[in-house]
RNA sequence: GGGCCCGUAGCUCAAUGGUUAGAGCAGAGCGCUCAUAACGCUUUGGUUGGGGGUUCGAGUCCCUCCGGGCCUACCA
């Protein structure tokens, strides 16, 4: 048995995720984790929501609320929809809890202890009217390369070109459209970065096994230009942790706060603090997942995220670790995603282009969304969602191989047979040689799973359900019942003990499914097949079962059509940009 | 501008430099009748984006061109 702890990015507070932000990370980690779970292993999940920096203020200005009523309510929208899609996080945490303040404020402590935190005096533009500094997209105007009047103060969404926002022809505030705006002394913390780029490359040419998404992105920016450039830790805003040295006040850092990208990988420590919190354990408790001198020197630290997040992961975060000078865990495994894209073109939360994670659950159960974006995840390169494609995909999958298997089986042998596992007698030679390929896919399969290759294990589990459907094909036990009753229910037997262990083996992808089938089964958490062959034959004669209730609907043309209707997005609706960690 | 990733059958994707480039879906044919008209078997689809090179041998390595995507450090 191993200690495995896996974090996935944690969303962004405003708004609801679409299922590119949800395949991206969220859902391949809960799948990692049940699966684990499932051969034995302790298991830490760690989620939460990033709850800081300037976009959820203004979203929730924009619905007249406080930021932290707006946070509570966010957080509890998201939380709740997890729990829909069935992530089975132990903890899902809060960016803003007092865990996380306690803890940002320790590192950054720590690591100005160390020299490595420099204060930089800079410049940056203000809007008198909103009383507030402005990141550089936050400014809009005119584009001096392409005169589009739209350009944003980072880049010019027209013509690309990479601006700065002094740059901009009649600069005004995105937020409220106010021209008054006038550069600005400020002080910023500055975590020292560029000094780790050697040890920084050297642990990344350590890591084996990364994805090529994970590393390359990684050594671009150790080596782009003049290397890796120390960041600005902290932001001129009201709403994050007020920036401290550890406990005490930070000199000419008041009514500062820490940028959220240095405050929310934290959080997974914290998350973990939290849970132990959350169950009236002790330090210990959680230490032990995360210091490697209180017992986390055996763990095995594996972190999901879309490829937007891998430079705070690889770079930033490992930094804080590093640079703090006490026995962080340092990730092992960085399993990175391409991005979903819906039907052609992008998901936007600006124009409600795509599926929202609320959405898809109002129209189908979260079984259906797991089995297709799992069985997409956009390990290397970019996918595409298309309504054609996913209900193609479910149908086929989960209605006609699967679900129909069990159907057959179970309603076969309550009617030939009663509601229980037959009598049969001794395997025959086919009957063997399937045993055989079967303990050979599970164990495929396996192999898949702990490689995190998610598109190959789940090519591989409908390998197994397929086989059901073969092997019963081929069996016939519908003509063998007439002449040789034994045989049928030998091979009857079998086929139900195979849907007792594809019911346990399928539960890291559908964990609905399985959890139906156990019951009809009337099992109890049964344990991973370790010896497959036996497996067949694990319900003896006379267990009773009853036969399950249809499993899967077929989708019909006709609400495919209305989806993808319903779903091409919508002009007029404009919520702020959403982005994960 | 710079960098990275990708381009393989109608679609979604596989293939440590090594037999004749493989699966699933869709299409075609046959079979089965237990089952959600489901299932099984067989089968048609390829100048691996174009061109050049290295090699006994290239989907894979190099160069170049075309196309798509992402990142480029103050959104997160």
């Amino acid at each position: 048995m191993a200690r495995i702890l896996i974090t996935s990015a944690i969303p962004y507070i405003n708004g609801i995720k679409h299922l590119g932000n949800l395949v991206g990370s969220q859902l391949p980690a809960d799948l990692f984790a049940r699966y684990l779970r499932l051969r034995g292993h302790e298991v830490m999940f760690i989620c939460a929501t990033d709850e800081h920096g300037t976009p959820a203020e203004i979203a929730a200005q924009r619905d007249g609320v406080g930021v932290r009523e707006y946070c509570d309510r966010m957080y509890e929208i998201q939380h709740h929809l997890g729990t829909g899609f069935r992530l089975s996080f132990d903890h899902f945490g809060r960016s803003s809890s007092d865990r996380n303040r306690q803890l940002t404020q320790h590192f950054a402590g720590r690591l100005a202890d160390n020299g490595h935190i420099s204060e930089v005096r800079e410049q940056q533009l203000f809007s008198v009217a909103d009383n507030r500094f402005l990141p550089d997209r936050y400014v809009r105007g005119t584009c001096p390369n392409c005169g589009y009047e739209q350009a944003r103060g980072d880049q010019c969404e027209n013509c690309t070109k990479q601006l700065n926002p002094t740059e901009l022809i009649n600069p005004r505030s995105e937020i409220s459209g106010s021209t008054e705006l006038e550069m600005r002394w400020t002080t910023h913390l500055f975590l020292r970065q560029s000094k780790f780029r050697n040890r920084l490359e050297e642990w990344i040419d350590s890591c084996d096994g990364w994805p090529i998404l994970t590393s390359s992105i990684a050594r671009k920016w150790l080596r782009d230009g003049d290397g890796l450039q120390d960041r600005g830790i902290t932001r001129d805003l009201d709403w994050g942790i007020p920036v401290r040295r550890g406990n005490k006040d930070w000199p000419g850092m008041e009514g500062k706060v820490f940028y959220v990208w240095f405050d929310a990988p934290i959080e997974y420590i914290s998350a973990t603090a939290e849970w132990a919190d959350a169950n009236e354990l002790d330090e210990a408790a959680w230490q032990r997942w995360w210091r490697t001198d209180l017992g986390a020197d055996d763990v095995r630290y594996v972190q999901f995220m879309g490829k937007d997040n891998v430079p705070f992961h690889t770079l930033s975060f490992p930094v804080t670790i590093m640079g703090s000078g006490e026995p962080w865990k340092l990730v092992d495994h960085i399993k990175s995603f391409n991005f979903l894209n819906y039907d052609g073109g992008q998901f936007s939360t600006s124009l409600r282009r795509g599926v929202f994670m609320d959405q898809a659950l109002d129209i189908l159960p979260p079984d259906y969304w797991r089995w297709w974006l799992l069985s997409h995840a956009p390990e290397h390169s970019d996918s595409e969602f298309t309504w054609n494609n996913f209900v193609a995909s479910v149908n086929k999958d989960l209605a006609d191989v699967l679900g129909n298997f069990v159907r057959r089986v179970t309603k076969f042998c309550s009617a030939r047979f009663g509601n229980e596992v037959p009598q049969g007698g001794d395997w025959s030679s086919e009957q063997s040689q399937f045993a055989a390929e079967l303990a050979e896919n599970v164990r495929r399969y396996a192999t898949h799973m702990e490689d995190i290759e998610i598109r190959k294990a789940a090519q591989q589990l409908r390998l197994i359900w397929a086989s059901g459907n073969e092997y019963l094909q081929t069996a016939a036990p519908w003509t063998s019942v007439k002449e040789d009753p034994a045989r049928a229910a030998t091979d009857i037997s079998i086929c139900m003990n195979l849907i007792r262990l594809i019911a346990v083996i399928s539960e890291p992808f559908i964990p609905d499914f399985s959890s139906a089938i156990i019951k009809s089964l009337r099992l109890r958490s049964p344990a991973w097949p370790d010896d497959p062959e036996a497996a067949l034959s694990a319900m003896t004669p006379g267990h009773e079962f009853d036969v399950p209730d249809l499993l899967f609907r077929k989708i019909s043309d006709e609400e495919c059509n209305e989806w993808q209707m319903r779903f091409s997005g919508e002009a007029g609706s404009n919520p702020p940009p959403n982005n994960d960690v």
